[in-house]
RNA sequence: GCUGGUGUAGCUCAGUGGUAGAGCAGCGGUUUCGUAAACCGCAGGUCGUCGGUUCAAGUCCGACCACCAGCUCCA
């Protein structure tokens, strides 16, 4: 029998007999591993258990921890989802079901039927029905028209679409029990490997992402190797519902969204303005150190600053209904920069001056479809932590690394630990998108990844994701649902200098045309804040609490000495409160701790004699007792390190 | 904007055709208390809005509004 060399992940070679699978490798290893795998990788490929390797390859035997291992499974269990569905339901109409980041989804059109929370109840108890027969999947190749004959036969519209882009090539279908689907694969070996199973909504969906599409329904599920890991999932979810941003900004009063406003109109209440207020000093004062300026500009402009722009024709859909005055038309401005150019261009620039860096905590307006509207996330009003820089080409790519270093601090100083940094650079397909010449793009383009390889920035390239006028850095995290959003961005803009007719002086005495860079650290002040509030799980550390210490007197005996040290801590600048209600003690803190206050100060007999104060810390507990300036000196360092772990 | 779900007191929620409820928060009292909830009382709602069916609607029907999830979009 002819031989084949199999190479493992950790180098050792082996050989076996030429067809092989991926199982009998893994029997051959161990009975534990068999019993565990799901699919195994050839040369980076992931394929079925059960197919044949002809040659040598690398491989890799994958389990449930493996990312590999837990698509195939979720891939098996949309599937295993579809039979059920079919079983249920006949002539359900199947589109795409594919395994995602958690778990998995099957796009479906079922004519008039409308799917309920009882009709998942029921399609979940089929599947475990049918999950229990143990049955294994199976991978079938076909002909092109063979393939078009069945789902002709079976009446399938959206596979045969599908198999309009697949014309020519050789078809994998999929079995299992009663079920067949056109499918890539892989799959796991059978249904019984999947022991736990949840389905979790059902929501509309474009059929092929397009809203000039039909809307299918869309079953979200989750599966999982055994129950416990399935209420481990579960668990977390609710873990994640207690930190959304919505909750807790109602809870502990931080910002208010009311339709007597209006949708994505964000009221900051007096505690979220503190802390809001806190981040915005934070970042004037760093900025001021690095030498920017700050200016002032109204809430809406004429509207031929956007046509000289060109964001008007761009995202006219976007923009608030220009209002109009004496016969001009004004816009609510839905970005800062048009009018900080008009501040550039009020006077001529020498190149010595240059780079001029102009700041503004400057809050635009954006019409943003009702159905987008998120929390403070995704509003139609918001601050954005703006400035532009103008500079000469020579003095770019320090700019944007100074601009990233900045950037960075911010993102370190609140612990962001999980951010990713995209390069959104256009896409050369599709050039029209965007403004200006080609070897600007081709430069700026390289500037980014110059200044990104220098400050060593963890980043990706996203094609097609530029603004028009130019590639971004952007800066990306996730909220409290796993939902990735865009907070910082790093924009450089040849274009705008160009259309707003920018210009310095240069030491040959002609005139030039500056480069200019948009940055915003924080992104939006309401995105950032709703971000920040789910990252903390609304445990602000205490440099932004917007109530550092709370002092709790025991009884009305301690009402004075409470009095004195609630002076001096006010004195020494912490914000504080002091709690005089008639209540006692252990209602007190039962109270505060709810409202997440760092720390709290307990006076009573014992302290008033000795001069001391008792301190509790926020989820920590009694810290016992000391003096009053070891607990002020503390805590004021604390305040200006900015520490994030109290 | 599209599909589906939800909407009762400041908050969390009960109430499936027959006089709107509870807990917490608030207010008034009693209690003076040592590290996560003392006790008594009071007040608080055009049941999202508008229209319809009915002797009678929080409850059934319709339209609209808002919010939530997803889709599409996102300077």
């Amino acid at each position: 029998m002819e031989k084949i060399k199999i190479t493992f992940p950790d180098g050792t070679i082996k050989e076996f007999d030429k067809g092989t699978t991926g199982r009998q490798i893994a029997e051959s290893i161990s009975k534990g591993l068999a019993k565990e795998a799901l699919a195994v990788e050839v040369n980076g490929e992931v394929w079925d258990l059960s197919r044949a390797i002809a040659n040598d390859a690398s491989l890799k035997i994958l389990k449930w921890a493996d990312d590999g291992g837990k698509y195939a499974f979720w891939h098996s269990s949309a599937h295993l989802m579809a039979e059920a569905i079919e079983n249920i339901y006949p002539g359900t109409k199947f589109s795409i079901g594919p395994p995602i980041e958690n778990g998995f989804y099957y796009d479906i059109d079922m004519g008039d039927h409308t799917l309920t929370g009882d009709d998942l109840s029921k399609i979940e108890e089929t599947m475990y029905k049918f999950a229990g027969r143990d049955v294994p999947y199976q991978r079938e190749e076909k002909q092109w028209e063979d393939a078009v004959v069945y789902f002709k036969k079976k009446g399938d519209p959206y596979k045969l679409e599908l198999l309009e882009d697949l014309k020519g090539q050789t078809i994998s279908f999929y079995h299992q029990g009663n079920f067949t689907d056109l499918c890539y694969g892989p799959h796991i070996p059978s249904t019984g490997r999947i022991k736990a199973i949840k389905l979790l909504s059902v929501a509309g969906a474009y059929w092929r992402g397009s809203e000039k599409n039909k809307m299918l329904q869309r079953i979200y599920g989750v599966t999982f190797p055994t129950k416990q890991e399935l209420d481990e999932h579960l668990y977390r979810l609710e873990e994640a519902k207690r930190r959304d941003h919505r909750k807790l900004g109602q809870e502990l009063e931080l910002f208010l969204l009311t339709p007597k406003v209006g949708g994505g109109l964000p009221l900051w209440l007096p505690k979220g303005t503190i802390v809001r207020e806190t981040l915005e000093n934070f970042l004037r004062e760093e900025q001021k150190k690095r030498g920017y300026l700050s200016v002032v500009t109204p809430h809406i402009g004429n509207i031929n600053l956007y046509k000289t722009s060109g964001h008007y024709p761009y995202y006219k859909d976007s923009q608030f209904t220009p209002v109009k005055v004496e016969e001009e038309e004004y816009l609510l401005k839905p970005m800062n920069c048009p009018h900080h150019f008009q501040i550039y261009a009020a006077k001529p620039r020498s190149y010595r001056d240059l780079p001029i860096r102009l700041a503004e905590f400057g809050t635009v307006y954006r019409y943003e479809q009702s159905g987008e509207l998120n929390g403070l996330i995704r509003v139609r009003s918001f601050t954005v932590d703006d400035s532009h820089m103008f500079m000469r080409q020579d003095q770019l790519k320090q700019e944007l690394c100074d601009v990233i270093e900045l950037i960075q601090l911010v993102f370190n100083t609140l612990g962001f630990s999980d951010f990713k940094t995209r390069l959104s650079f256009r896409d050369p397909k599709n050039k029209d998108k965007y403004g200006g010449e080609d070897e600007m793009w081709v430069q700026a383009e390289k500037d980014i990844k110059e200044a990104a390889e220098l400050t060593k920035l963890n980043y990706y390239i996203g094609i097609g994701e530029a603004a028009f006028y130019g590639p971004k850095i952007d800066f990306m995290v996730r909220d409290a649902l796993g939902r990735t959003w865009q907070l910082g961005t790093v924009q450089v803009d040849y274009v705008m200098p160009e259309r707003f007719n920018l210009e310095y002086v240069g030491a040959d005495g002609q005139k030039h045309r500056p480069v200019v860079i948009h940055r915003a650290p924080f992104g939006s002040m309401e995105r950032f804040m709703g971000v920040l509030i789910e990252h903390f799980a609304g445990e602000f550390p205490l440099w932004l609490a917007p109530l550092q210490a709370v002092v709790l007197p025991i009884t009305d005996q301690h009402l004075e000495y409470a009095q004195e040290v609630f002076q001096q801590l006010k004195a020494a600048g912490i914000r504080c409160e002091l709690d005089d209600r008639n209540e006692k003690i252990g209602y007190k803190i039962r109270d505060w701790e709810t409202k997440k206050v760092p720390y709290m100060i307990v006076v009573g007999e014992k302290e008033k004699e000795a001069n001391t104060i008792s301190v509790r810390q926020h989820k920590k507990g009694d810290l016992g007792s000391m003096s009053r300036d070891a607990f002020l000196s503390s805590t004021l360092e604390a305040i200006k390190q900015k520490t994030i772990t109290l």
